[in-house]
DNA sequence: TAATGCCGGGGACATTTGTCCTGGGCGATC
DNA sequence: GATCGCCCAGGACAAATGTCCCCGGCATTA
């Protein structure tokens, strides 16, 4: 009996992976949580072979938690189940233990077996996938480009950046600047939305 | 017996949803699409009494397609299925005539009781998102201005836009300044995102 | 020890963006 | 026929943005 831990937050999508998983005679659903924060808890409380981790979650993301997961239940294989194909998403995934990388675009049937085969030791990749995770090559940012990205991609102004990362302008400005010119964009927010696109940030 | 219509790209939801739906006694699905292209056809050759539409697909939207279905089949209500909880598009659906108006978020046993109910001829709404598409109102955008702002959302410079749209430069600029002044924001990227989770573009 | 790279910061400068004003054309409505 | 709103367009101007310099500090590496 192979016992699985869902962590989904789109209530419909959490409930029915459950229902279907749990139809299956060899797999057994042993605790879902809507929520990142949730995981670690759950995972040691009912200490599950699989666990089924979305990224984009509220509270941690499926990623934060990957590394402290795999770090506290070795023998708890992660597969990470995700609508984004995002190639730093795969990068950072399997860099950080992952034993499989998911798209919910599939059908539900490659769902269970690929379960399967993680729980069998395998680990599961799409193709397409890792030969776009090459493609894309690592993130060329450094964490301060990352950051002030990231806090600019809602349309914040350079001063609100500033503000919020405790910086002056004139370091928000260059670090744009820098941004920009690695990612071969022309603002910040193509290179915003290029970086989120790749799973930079 | 309730007959079905399911519209949703992404792979993984549909065929659990088709599943779990097919499993209730008086529900079968009759046709299942992953575009909004596909939608018409479908309904055409399978006469569903009920659609389940998802918003975001790839060809139309389920948004888009929804008038002209509720035209060509009357008699087939629409239950409008989405991940995303936008004033904007619930205002939409219900002036096209949606039967009904679903979040994702929600526990599976919602969805067949809401599809029984629509098929008696009920009409079902989330409270909580009717009344957020009464706060925000209704779009105060004008065509063009929501023109501009969709292909201002993705970082194209005024450049760009104005010959995507083949409008001088002013024109782009001006319609730009409008819509800001009108969503109250401070500039195209804020106004932009803040149009997109109303539902306006 | 020297070189390198990231970080925080500043100045100068050109470009882009946003605002406000003007104007003409067009269709709907009164 | 007049009025109103929307569309398109241009000019002038201030503010924000992006680029290219500079500097010093600090940690890692060669």
């Amino acid at each position: 009996m192979i016992k699985l831990l869902i962590a989904e937050d789109q209530g419909m999508m959490r409930d029915a992976l459950a229902l279907l998983l749990g139809l299956e005679d060899d797999l057994e659903i042993v605790a879902q949580v809507s929520s990142g924060d949730a995981i670690m808890a759950a995972a040691e409380t009912h200490r599950p072979d699989v666990a089924l981790l979305d990224i984009e979650l509220p509270g941690r993301s499926g990623l934060d938690v990957l590394p402290e997961l795999r770090a506290a239940r070795p023998d708890c294989a992660v597969l990470i189940l995700t609508t984004f194909a995002r190639p730093g998403y795969l990068r950072r995934a399997m860099e950080a233990g992952a034993a499989g990388f998911l798209v919910k675009d599939g059908p539900v049937e490659e769902l269970a077996a690929a379960v399967r085969r993680i729980a069998a030791g395998e680990r599961i990749v799409d193709p397409a996938l890792a030969a776009a995770a090459l493609r894309a090559g690592p993130s060329p940012l450094t964490d301060r480009e990352r950051d002030v990205l990231a806090a600019a991609l809602d349309g914040a102004t350079i001063a609100d950046v500033a503000a919020r990362l405790h910086l002056s302008e004139s370091t928000v400005r260059n670090h744009l600047s820098s941004a920009i010119g690695k990612t071969h964009t022309r603002n910040r927010i193509e290179a915003a939305r290029l970086a989120r696109h790749n799973g930079w940030l």
